[in-house]
DNA sequence: AGTGTAGTTATACATTTGTATAAAATTGTG
DNA sequence: CACAATTTTATACAAATGTATAACTACACT
């Protein structure tokens, strides 16, 4: 009996492989089917490599919500930056980010559940979500910002955090329903949806996001 | 060595007992330390008991989300029922319940990420989700459509339907972020918050659900 | 008071889990 | 091509977990 041939990783590439085998067995069945050998089988390894590489499994389970968390924020941010338009257009990009794939779906939904519930007896998993939230708010507060300069409304530090607050609320909201689909409506409507939505509250023109700025 | 001394208890008053042990535990370390055990003894009873009366761990746990969806939505419908006033207060009370403790809290944020975790990959959850968001959006939609007519404003079923997705991600997200505290704002402002941001989401004039109709 | 019933306890058991450690194989370097 | 470094595998082990089942006991009813 030869043992299992493998392949030499750079600690990066391994690394990633592991997080995505630990996201992947989380949302398939839980934190209860992520267990260390199953994860390993997923990354096509075995199961002592990921002591190696990240000392014990609970450290496995909180890098891997750290990734997942940076991995939807900067979605969403990079969409808005892509976006070539005005504030209004960054925003609604923004916005848009969240209601469409790939940040709008079960899986993700899934995973960021299971992780949240942890939140308040694990400080590692505080922590991040501390962290996580805090730049997502930020985020949310720089974009909203010039959208209130561009249409002469009132754009106070305590405005734009209070809007941030709410428009986050919303999309947070929308995010989740929306991706576990109930079927009670179509994840088609979305878009649209948290577009007005968010233009009412922010009081802009109807209009203003939710335009048609780009024609077919 | 005398076994333990015990009591009979109801059908009933026993299974209270024992979902609301399987709630504690799980709010405490998360469903890896809801084991039959520990709930067990947080109920004061043997680990027989819970398949006795829920056939399997995973009865019991289905049970006590089906429970705990019960409870959040049963508080926010109440405090809603109580206020005796226009179609207005009673919005008002029904968002601001969905603000204030009970329903705001660590633990109950806890409790429901944790169970809407398993949504994706169980079916009991899911059918569980789906009745209780079902139920939800009716009794916001309920809510909302009155409150439209009072200001004389569109209120066609499907603008009611619309509004109540949106004002019920605005109230889901705003709880979720609110209760978790991430320490970025004091959850007290948030009752304000959620009424002036559904006036917004609403149309309506600026003080008709936060306005001081309730002096000191 | 006696008696039956089913609510409740107590114990046993196979399985799974995370961790620890030693052995082996891959890869870069001289 | 040999050697060293360290990534990776393989095996062992104690602890914990869900389930099954038999024994006991509280309580209602006669």
């Amino acid at each position: 009996m030869s043992r299992k041939a493998f392949r030499r990783l750079t600690l990066d590439e391994r690394k990633r492989t592991l997080l995505e085998a630990t996201l992947t067995c989380v949302a398939q069945q839980g934190l209860k089917g992520a267990t260390v050998r199953r994860i390993a089988e997923e990354a096509g390894v075995t199961a002592g490599l990921l002591r190696h590489y990240f000392g014990s499994k609970n450290g496995l389970i909180t890098s891997a919500y750290a990734y997942l968390i940076g991995q939807l924020t900067a979605e969403a941010e990079t969409r808005a930056r892509q976006s070539t338009g005005d504030a209004n257009d960054q925003l609604r990009h923004f916005l848009i980010a969240n209601m469409t794939m790939p940040n709008l779906s079960e899986e993700k939904v899934s995973l960021w559940a299971t992780f949240i519930g942890r939140v308040r007896y694990e400080t590692d998993f505080a922590d991040i979500h501390r962290e996580g939230y805090r730049d997502y708010l930020s985020l949310l507060e720089g974009l909203i910002e010039p959208v209130l300069a561009a249409h002469g409304l009132p754009r106070s530090a305590a405005a734009c955090r209070r809007h941030a607050i709410a428009v986050n609320g919303l999309i947070d909201g929308l995010w989740m329903e929306g991706s576990l689909n109930s079927g009670l409506y179509s994840r088609a409507i979305l878009p649209d949806l948290v577009t007005e939505a968010c233009e009412r509250l922010l009081e802009l023109p109807a209009g203003s996001l939710s335009g048609e700025k780009q024609p077919t």
